[in-house]
DNA sequence: GTGGTCTAGACCACA
DNA sequence: GTGGTCTAGACCACT
């Protein structure tokens, strides 16, 4: 039932993003919302270099067996966002950095302000929060090693 | 609109909560987790001191329009993460806060440490991190104002 | 509105129980059924000896301050199962334990029965069983000094 | 009687639990519960293997002639402790043993605790205790076969 | 009066 | 198709 390779044997699929996308599908986030999230990091950090072609939507959902209509449903959100751009039959591409790389800076400061909004209002005062932050800060240092 | 007001037309249930509760229908939260964020919040900063009586359930229904259900399910989470202690047939009460704000506590930081991976794996820096956090802290605190 | 000592001063209700009865509130429990628990373990520990007078409804509830509705169904359930009988007139006694002890232990061994039937059928072993249950003792006996 | 047959009166859905989840209607215990002990014992002792999917909620509530809702809230209760996880729009998936078996090894011993310590209060002794130990695993063991 | 459970039926987002 | 949320209204046990 999953979308994995078809019965010919020839579409074997290489793997084009170096499985750098892992599915968690224990995490409550719709599935569309991971493979979004994953792509844009992967654009942002320069895995995925400017004007170079984005995976097609077919290959890339048979690489992570899912259904072609999640991995559209990615890419047209990555396109409205202006992470990549479409050439109608050519195929899908990576944005210059510099647009992207200021929306997920407004989206990470916006999630932060939510958090530390309810921190605030639930008690917790300002340099309990700047300890927080570091220790959260070092904790991701030390995971990306 | 409001849920079950009699027909008397004179709504008599005086405001327990001093409408410190607003539903966001534009939220696309379920409004159950809303009530219980708002709760949280109003028994940590001590505006619901311990062991007094929370508002009934149906009595808080009908001042938010809400179905019953709706604020049961509600309190049976804060139940649940011991906010607040029930005795069958009397109602509930705000629990002591020493639990519940270390749940907090573990909370808040659980959400800053996804929001700051996400960041460092989109190539935000620690410092801009930094600065992003004090921007917020003071943008909260102008708001708290 | 809790049932205290009333106005008058006089029945200053002297301890009866010499606090040996504690209502837990956070309990699921109803709590007429843990006033039951509570004095069957005082009867069946000796604490209460046979043919001594039972605390009338009315000192035990002010005692506990709870309803004396509470405490009355608490002793018709006591006199139903046989560990106390009543006077008319005089008020209650405490019954030979014989037949109380018995009951007590076929209800003792009715819950284990149940617990390890639960615990058989989720693929504990007999073995595992009898290290728990001798670990249940062991706490049971440091928490009892 | 049964929960939303069609009206060609012809009850297709074939038993996906092989009749193994009985609903006792004189079990004081709410039937929600009664459903989470039930599933919990398919999983724990292999009944449901780990990643294979559980029954639909619409399904298991016809079968079981309940109300989606009463399945529905089993099913949160069983993926909030571990022993399941749920794709939106996919459907609930068993989960690894591992974290399950723990859970319910430590729910299990609090139990035992709880009949223990009420055991020890009431005079039992703990040779006693060791008794009726070993013959509810026997009968336990025997009504097995 | 209180909270707790259950049914019935609706609508939504997701795959 | 799936699970998730919400409303409406019923009944129960407990205080």
């Amino acid at each position: 039932m999953a979308y994995k390779n078809d019965a010919t044997g020839i579409t074997e699929g290489r793997e084009v993003t170096n499985g750098m996308i892992l599915i968690d599908y224990k995490d409550r986030r719709p599935i569309y919302e991971q493979v979004i999230e994953k792509l844009q990091q992967m654009i942002l950090c320069g895995a995925l270099e400017p004007h170079s072609p984005m995976p097609s939507v077919r290959n890339l959902a048979m690489e992570l067996s899912l259904n072609p209509n999640t991995i559209q449903r990615a890419y047209q959100a990555l396109e409205h966002t202006g992470y990549i751009y479409t050439i109608k039959g050519k195929g899908s591409f990576v944005s210059e950095l510099s647009a992207a790389a200021d929306n997920k800076r407004r989206e990470i400061e916006g999630e932060l302000q939510k958090s530390i909004d309810k921190a605030m209002l639930s008690g917790i005062t300002a340099d309990e929060l700047r300890q927080m932050v570091e220790r959260c800060i070092t904790a991701s240092e030390r995971e990306k090693l």
